[in-house]
DNA sequence: TTGACATAGTTAGCCAGCTAACTATAATTT
DNA sequence: AAATTATAGTTAGCTGGCTAACTATGTCAA
């Protein structure tokens, strides 16, 4: 995403700012910093569940599965809810299924379809990965009171109804 | 990043909280939407950069360049910055040079090194994506206050300290 | 002063995303 | 009913990151 380690201090963006008019000193440092923080906690977030042999995208497939009733889900569908190419997901899943963290089931129902069940070996993984992941995130946001988080998702979501200007047109 | 599209409801939070008793549903509901938010707007900023022909990886080596007076630096200088390797560098820098907007230029000092230079084209270039680029930040921030921007930073600061604890042991 | 180590840039090859194209099956239109 | 169109999953090949290894040059300590 945003790797970007050198952000520029004030001055740096008032020089900016002098030669672009449009630039708004503010925005934008608020903006890098956004970026480069979840970048951040991304990244940390990798190394914590490289600790247990996962990947971010084959440990959202486990938890979206987990949160199915059924434990069970189709790859049209994993892929849509985890924002990634139908593609994507045959690898996502080959990886999981040769881990044994999941299976492919054949369906009578629609036979294009497949269905994707979470196995045993897949639920004691999340019961060995989530509890760790848990405790480092309440660990991480500990310092954050009820009103900063919830002020934080409140300008969150005011930030994500303003991104379309960086789409369109 | 997190391309995570289907994040999950407070109730299916909860089912995991009673699973897992270490889990803090206000803060892996921040963290999430941060995550979240984050990678729709680094999405987003690819989408204005790409209506420039130009991606993150070379948006940011121009702007680095630019921000010196010497319109000047080397690679390893510009690869630790833009946080990328060495060898990610030589890549992006290829690029740039064959679209015409940097140019290596040898130096004596050190003949191990060379510089890196920002062409009349590379400016030419900034000119007309900076004032885009910030004209649509201006706007996707523009609903925010001061406050609420300075709250947001502050909010960041802390949660940059905490992310140590994804990472520790 | 020379031998060991460090640094700068590049190359080669890996990995996890992507799109586009393909096969099989289902649904819809005519 | 047949023809068209849409959907599900996969495969093939591209991309932009990465690490590790290599060459050349510089630095420092014995």
């Amino acid at each position: 995403m945003l790797q970007l380690r050198d952000l520029p201090s004030i001055e740096t963006l008032q020089k900016f700012a002098d030669r672009y008019p449009e630039a708004d000193v503010s925005a934008i440092s608020s903006f890098l910093s956004l970026l480069r923080v979840a970048s951040d906690l991304s990244a940390a977030l990798d190394a914590c569940l490289s600790r247990h042999d996962l990947l971010q995208g084959r440990w959202w497939v486990l938890i979206l599965l987990m949160r199915e009733d059924s434990k069970t889900s189709t790859p049209s569908i994993l892929a849509e809810k985890a924002g990634v190419s139908r593609a994507t997901m045959t690898g996502l899943l080959d990886g999981l299924e040769q881990s044994n963290l999941v299976e492919r089931v054949l369906t009578k129902a629609d036979r294009r379809s497949i269905f994707i069940k979470l196995t045993e070996a897949g639920q004691a993984k999340l019961d060995i990965v989530m509890p760790d992941y848990y405790r480092r995130l309440r660990e991480c946001m500990k310092a954050l009171s009820e009103q900063d988080r919830e002020k934080l998702q409140q300008i969150l979501a005011i930030v994500n109804v303003g991104a379309v200007a960086l789409l369109t047109e």
